[in-house]
RNA sequence: GCGCCGAUAGUGUAGUGGUUAUCACUAGGCGUUGCCAACGCCUAAACCCGGGUUCAAGUCCCGGUCGGCGCACCA
């Protein structure tokens, strides 16, 4: 182990170096939250989000779907993005520092800041000072900041569209297209993983926080009361460190239990939330973040969606940023369906059949249309629909119709009490949700494995990666650059591409400094033809972290190295 | 966005306003080399961008961009 202060810029030094991320568009100046990944970091990304989908798609059964990065208008209006996603800014005249218009008036003693106009809100901080340079602050103007990138559809730029902040929408929107897909049964589940925009104000901390970013998104829909998860025994015995609100008011240190307690101790919403807790963690570590780094923290109530029944991070410790938020695992209630049903007019439910058709009374009123029509004309629809929910007695119903009362005598109408069959109900589900940052899963991917330690005397930088998400699986090397070496060397690599492998030849320069090369951008393992390989058809592999070697016969290689990088065997044990 | 600090080969760096911009590593070529950054020879490669001051700017000044830190922001 090392300790090392500045971690973060040796990774992004060797990152940068070695082709797995670096500033974006350099040659004309880069631009803040904006990174490229590099051939090393676009293999290792595109390992982690498979990692992802062995999980969600394969383990799960929630496929993925593929939705527009940009989206027209209404389906941010309905999400609350075009409202909520914005902030009221301000600039203070004398320091010219920007300021949130809300929380300067809530800081001045103003009360209902957060639903005030802009002109309203800019009169009511005027006599506020400023909390940067405490002038007062006068005469300024309160403008909307909205973190979405905005752009135009078509010619004219008629129609508005965003560029999406959360790949979530999309699923949602299809929430009717899903639900047929998945023959009309919940609980079922779609996937997303994808680019997402926010046009942060102050992009920083290298790739934790960017401007474009990839989002790995699961939407579950469940029945409103029906949150226990059928495969929950597979993680009811799962422990790990969670850091529940009261913990964290408390000042207390995180507690470590099973799953099945923290439900049944309500500390976790349901088993579903539990159950993608658990799948996170095991997920994590998979890919390589080590389990003293990792926590699970619930949100306090303040910072609870309001819509939300329960939501929990992922916090993956940095050196250099404290603990990250990873992944978000929430619980959206209904929140989100019912938003887009009322904006388009689709009802977004589900018909739940009960066991039994019920039978229920119910008590119609049938109008005698021909008189009513006659006597009301325009007015008559507005009459029907009120004599249908009136409560009549023998005398007649008296009825309201904008404001006027009517009396509508018994003659006028029928009263049937009928019996009717209803085979079920129409349900809102609830969406679980888990949304992992992917940038973020790298960055840590990346922070984790670097290690130095010394070899011969001299520094050596290996990048501690798991196998399974190392760019690089294996390098092969010919010990000598001749004697046929090098063509058993080339025959070699070709049979491990042929199976799928990543594997990299090298002959170039000491055979030392080759693995030393590899070590630096975590290429697990390395095979070396020497003389003895031709003698005995033997060659020897070498494990980057013990950097010991064995001997194995060529025609074990290729089962052997699938095996050490999808984690079936360990090299200690060959 | 504000404030402070910084920016020189791929990386890390030296560089008092005045020669052909220093050194190391790395990378490429050739040779050598029987397992952990070996060696020899050769080669390639940089003053962030735009203004200004000056006879002369990598160096001083101003603006911008990017990066780091603090503040603010982070549905």
């Amino acid at each position: 182990m090392i300790t090392m202060s500045d971690v973060f810029e040796k990774v992004m030094d060797l990152a940068k170096r070695r082709g797995f991320i670096w500033p974006t568009s350099e040659c004309y100046g880069a631009v803040a939250g904006f990174i490229d990944y590099g051939p090393l970091g676009a293999m290792m990304k595109r390992r982690v989000e498979n990692i992802w989908r062995d999980f969600y798609v394969i383990g799960e059964g929630y496929y993925e779907i593929e939705c527009p990065t940009i989206g027209q208008e209404a389906v941010f209006v309905a999400s609350g993005h075009v409202k909520g996603f914005s902030d009221k800014m301000c600039q203070c005249p004398h320091c010219h520092e920007y300021l949130r218009a809300d929380h300067v008036a809530e800081g001045g003693g103003v009360e209902g800041a957060a639903t005030m106009g802009n002109e309203e809100l800019a009169a009511a901080i005027a006599p506020c000072t400023c909390p940067a340079c405490e002038e007062k602050l006068g005469k300024v103007e309160v403008f909307a900041f909205n973190l979405m990138f905005k752009t135009s559809i078509g010619p004219g730029s008629q129609r508005a569209g965003y560029l999406r902040p959360e790949t979530a929408q999309g699923m949602f929107v299809d929430f009717g297209r899903l639900l047929r897909f998945y023959r009309d049964h919940l609980p079922f589940g779609a996937v997303q993983i994808g680019k997402s925009y926010r046009n942060e104000i102050s992009p920083r901390q290298g790739m934790i926080r960017l401007r474009e970013f990839t989002q790995a998104e699961a939407e579950i829909f469940v029945h409103p009361d029906e949150k226990d998860h059928p495969q929950f025994s597979r993680y009811a015995g799962y422990t790990m460190p969670l850091l529940t609100s009261a913990q964290q008011l408390g000042k207390e240190p995180a507690v470590t239990m099973t799953m099945r307690e923290a439900v049944d101790r309500d500390l976790i919403a349901n088993e579903y939330v539990a159950y993608y807790l658990a799948l996170t963690h095991e997920m994590l570590i998979k890919i390589g973040v080590k389990a003293d780094r990792l926590r699970f923290r619930q949100h306090l109530s303040d910072e609870l969606a309001h819509y939300a029944a329960d939501c929990w991070d992922a916090e993956v410790y940095s050196d250099r940023f404290g603990w990250v938020e990873t992944v978000g695992i929430a619980d959206r209630t209904d929140y989100d369906l019912k938003s887009h049903a009322g904006q388009s007019g689709t009802p977004m439910t589900v018909f739940i059949q009960y066991d039994q058709p019920k039978k229920v009374k119910r008590r119609r009123i049938v109008p005698n249309m021909s008189v009513l029509g006659k006597q009301y004309r325009n007015k008559a629809k507005a009459v029907f629909e009120a004599l249908a929910q009136a409560t009549p007695d023998e005398k007649g119903a008296d009825i309201e119709v904008d404001g006027e009362k009517i009396h509508i005598p018994p003659n006028l109408f029928e009263v049937r009490d009928e019996v009717i069959e209803v085979r079920g109900d129409e349900v809102i589900p609830h969406v679980i949700e888990p949304s992992y940052g992917i940038d973020r899963m790298c960055y840590a991917v990346l922070e984790q494995a670097y290690d130095e330690d010394t070899a011969d005397g001299e520094t050596r930088t290996v990048l501690r990666l798991a196998p399974c998400v190392a760019p690089i699986q294996v390098a092969v090397f010919p010990l000598m650059n001749r004697d046929g070496l090098d063509t058993i060397a080339a025959e070699i690599t070709q049979t491990l591409k042929a199976r799928g492998m990543m594997a990299e030849y090298d002959d170039s320069s000491a055979i030392g400094r080759r693995y030393r090369r590899q070590d630096e951008i975590g290429t697990p393992f390395a095979i070396t033809i020497d003389y003895q390989t031709k003698d005995d058809n033997s060659v020897t592999v070498r494990d980057r972290d013990s950097m010991k070697q064995v001997r194995i016969a060529i025609d074990k290689i290729p089962d052997t190295i699938c095996s050490l990088v999808n984690g079936s065997a360990e090299f200690s044990a060959l």
